[in-house]
DNA sequence: TTGTAACACTTTTTT
DNA sequence: AGTGTTACAA
């Protein structure tokens, strides 16, 4: 991967005779492995061998200092990076006696997941149980929903994702709810955007994840922080414990993190911090460069080594990305340079459409495949927004390419298995509210809305949970919350809740005699949910009561897991499976040759031989929601600078010039970023083919905002930049201008295509038009005599002659066109 | 209370 | 384009 040859003679002779892992080090990374001890700083470029500092300066720790991997802590951005960093080191010191399989001791993974840790076995010093729930965004949102419908606000203003977003971003800055409340500035920008209850948002969302004894994402990282603010016993003791921290991704950071960083490591200092400024790309999380800045303050005596000898991609690659990320201001000034070939230019594809785009990158990978006998695995296709997977998806099943999709709706977010995963939150921490909203009538047991409704106005009254109100029932104790609780619940429903309850307490004496996967297992057989599905011979069925024996699968093997000291419990599988992402999943190792999808943020750290960066256009990216300021823009110039860098020999960039968004066609406009990359570098199409005035748009888009940037761009040009072209406002109609049936058409086939089972025949309904011979899964064969409504609502009336005229929601039905 | 149909809203990136 | 929510009927 990056292996240094040893090129600097002074490495080769001086250190020949150290410990095997530290061969094949150039100067400046043996200078950051063995600069062991105190504060330091390495800037590592693209493909500077990072990774590789990290790991050999860990096992030089271990195996050359003794420093017991107990006491080091290492935070990475993925804990997939974790694991592969932990294996790489097991491999380093497989020949240094005593310490060879000692790297599993490490303390090493994400900020999340590390401090998710801690904070279990810290919990109950800040009130909470030991078993907290994490609630995950989706879990977020909809307490916030139902906090702004309690105070009968208007969910208009007080939109779920955007409070939630504000609320994420004062955790990130240490700003509690009381600080908020205090805090004028933030009130007063509150109240000039007519909000004026978002600080009583705040403070209630606080108090019911805490009555709920759930943590969200932020607070893992906000509540470390208070723990070691108002715990000074427990925080000098993890101040000893951790001997040596290192961070990697120092660049994408935010406050709480810093301050948990700098708290820790206020007792050793032997803090190292690798990174790399143009390669910030989290700032709309809360990430800050400034951290770097602050730590030369912080640590005025700290060592810096800069990395910045490229060992991954062709001179080309580096060149054209260093072209690239000289167009941004605020960068500290480095010199990324290789030894390399200067291989093939990188090509630049323009294609008429979104699903041309993918045919060709399809295609593309196809041929280079063949000639260079490449593995499916050597590829990657990254883009900007998950939206943009389906038409490479498309063109890489035609060809018949595997393909993995990292990220975008992952497994753990199917609602199947969330639907699971809260009844095992549920059974391991009762006061978990959002988890018995979940699944209170899931599968169906007659618990109305009407009934949730009633508790959880009582519960709110009484400053008590649902689970709290149900246990208090009279067969179950406390009559005098029942009085006041069970106002307006009666007969049956109050049987179903009670039943309920029972199931969960049954279960819940379960979870200290049965391992993880037995209780999981126990759950899911009579919960009703594998029942649920597993009557439902539908496809979909099928499919959900396979990811719910993978899951339980996964959890067998969480819970065998040889590694563990312990037995792993149901609750550790919880805060495991929280945190873990698609990035996170392990390839099986016999089938993972496919071509890699992913965004560009979660590219970053990977490398491939041959990568597509898709979709430059502007408003695409730079994405239309970053164009707001200099530092939005110069943070995607550092995405487009990521992209360029993941690739190792060859990098090719395309872009559509219409493309379907938010539901209709528009046209699209060569991304600026196409533009900054010194041209010497690029294979462009011919002039003819990109100049924009042959550019045929169809008309129907003229009136959408697409050139809108066109329209505005001149007044927004920076001073000392060179104009930039206007794309002009003549247009020519299409020679193919979609009527508004073949529009029909194409939504129905993508719809249906996508919901119909193959097996059964009914694949596609490419062709229906009125007059159409069709054959229906149920009614047979029929004929078309009239389509109306508009997609997705689209139907059709079909005459049957074995069953009559039918309307079918075209949705739903499963048709074939028989002659069209 | 449950199921169906229309509507409405979203769309950046993620732990 | 697809999802989720709401409104209304059974």
């Amino acid at each position: 991967m990056d292996n240094a040859p040893l090129s600097n003679p002074r490495t080769a002779a001086t250190f020949a005779d150290v410990t095997n892992y530290l061969q094949g080090l150039n100067e400046a990374q043996y200078n950051a492995v063995t600069n062991t001890d105190g504060p330091m700083m390495v800037i590592a470029g693209a493909g500077s061998g990072k990774t590789k500092v990290l790991t050999v300066r860990i096992a030089h720790l271990m195996a050359s200092k003794g420093v017991d991997p107990f006491r080091i802590l290492a935070l990475t951005f993925t804990n997939k990076a974790a694991k592969e960093m932990k294996e790489r080191i097991t491999h380093l010191l497989a020949d240094v006696p005593g310490v060879g399989t000692e790297a599993r001791n490490l303390w090493m993974g994400t900020f999340h997941s590390v401090f998710a840790r801690i904070l279990r076995s810290e919990a109950e010093k800040l009130g909470y149980p030991s078993n907290f729930t994490i609630y995950d965004t989706d879990d977020s949102r909809s307490l916030i929903r139902s906090i702004v419908k309690e105070m009968q606000l208007d969910d208009k203003i007080y939109k779920a994702s955007q409070v939630h977003g504000r609320i994420s971003i004062c955790k990130n800055n240490l700003i509690g709810p009381v600080e908020y409340a205090n805090d004028g500035e933030l009130v007063n920008a509150d109240n000039s955007t007519g909000r004026p209850q978002m600080s009583a948002i705040y403070k209630a969302y606080a108090e019911r994840c805490f009555r709920a004894g759930a943590m969200d994402f932020d607070d893992l990282l906000f509540n470390t922080n208070l723990l070691f603010r108002d715990h000074p016993e427990t925080m000098v003791k993890y101040q000893g414990r951790f001997q040596y921290i290192l961070v990697d991704e120092y660049q994408d950071t935010n406050l709480v993190q810093y301050n948990i960083v700098k708290t820790l490591a206020a007792r050793h200092e032997n803090l190292t911090v690798v990174g790399d400024d143009s390669q910030s790309i989290y700032a709309f999380r809360g990430a800050n460069i400034q951290n770097i800045l602050n730590f030369r303050k912080d640590y005025p005596d700290h060592k810096l080594f800069k990395l910045e000898q490229n060992y991954r991609s062709t001179g080309t690659i580096v060149g054209a990305a260093n072209s690239v990320i000289d167009h941004n201001k605020e960068q500290i000034k480095k010199t990324i340079w290789t030894q390399n070939e200067v291989g093939e230019p990188i090509h630049v594809h323009r294609a008429p459409s979104d699903n041309e785009e993918g045919s060709f990158v399809a295609h593309d990978i196809f041929e280079n495949k063949m000639q260079k006998q490449m593995p499916n695995r050597s590829f990657a296709i990254l883009y900007r927004t998950n939206a943009q997977s389906r038409s490479m998806e498309e063109g890489l099943r035609k060809l018949n390419i595997p393909y993995r999709i990292f990220g975008g709706l992952s497994f753990y977010q199917r609602k199947e298995i969330k639907d699971l995963l809260a009844y095992f939150r549920l059974t391991c921490n009762p006061q978990d509210e959002e988890a018995l909203k979940r699944i209170i009538n899931y599968p169906a047991r007659g618990i109305g809305q009407t009934t949730i409704e009633k508790l959880t106005v009582q519960s709110s009254e009484l400053k008590t949970s649902i689970w709290d109100l149900l246990t208090a029932f009279p067969e179950r104790g406390d009559a005098t919350m029942l009085a006041q609780a069970a106002t307006g619940i009666h007969g049956g429903t109050r049987k179903s809740l009670g039943d309920f309850v029972t199931m969960i307490q049954s279960y819940r004496t379960m979870l200290e005699s049965h391992s993880a996967y037995a209780l999981a297992e126990h759950i899911a057989r009579t919960s009703g949910i594998l029942k649920e599905f597993y009557t439902d011979r539908t496809p979909e069925g099928i499919s959900r009561y396979e990811n719910i024996q993978e899951l339980l699968n996964g959890i067998k093997e969480f819970s065998d897991n040889p590694e563990a000291d312990v037995p792993r419990t149901l609750p550790d599988f919880l805060i495991d499976v929280a945190l873990l992402t698609d990035a996170d999943k392990s390839d099986d190792p016999n089938d993972n040759d496919r071509v890699s999808l992913m965004t560009i943020h979660s590219a970053k750290g990977l490398e491939f031989p041959f990568v597509y960066v898709v979709g430059l256009e502007e408003d695409l990216f730079p994405n239309q929601m970053s164009m707001n300021s200099r530092q939005e823009l110069e943070e995607e110039r550092r995405l487009f600078y990521v992209a360029i860098t993941r690739a190792r020999t060859r990098a090719t960039l395309t872009y559509a010039v219409s493309r379907y968004r938010w539901g209709n066609l528009s046209a699209c406009e060569p991304s600026r970023f196409i533009e900054e990359i010194d041209a010497k570098y690029l294979k462009m199409p011919s002039l003819s083919e990109r100049t924009f005035s042959t550019e045929r748009a169809a008309p129907w888009a003229s009136k959408s905002k697409i050139f809108g940037r066109s329209a505005s761009a001149p007044a927004e040009r920076e001073p000392g930049e060179a104009p930039r072209r206007v794309a002009p406002k003549q247009l020519v109609a299409s020679p193919s201008t979609p009527t508004p049936a073949m529009v029909a058409k194409r939504g129905l086939k993508r719809v249906d295509a996508d919901k119909t089972p193959a097996a059964e025949g009914f694949t596609t309904v490419e062709g229906l038009e009125v007059g159409a011979q069709v054959e229906h899964e149920r009614f047979g064969k029929g004929k078309v005599l009239s389509i109306e409504g508009r997609h997705p609502d689209l139907k059709a009336t079909i005459f049957f002659p074995t069953s009559g005229q039918k309307q079918l929601l075209l949705r739903f039905a499963k048709l074939k066109v028989v002659v069209g």
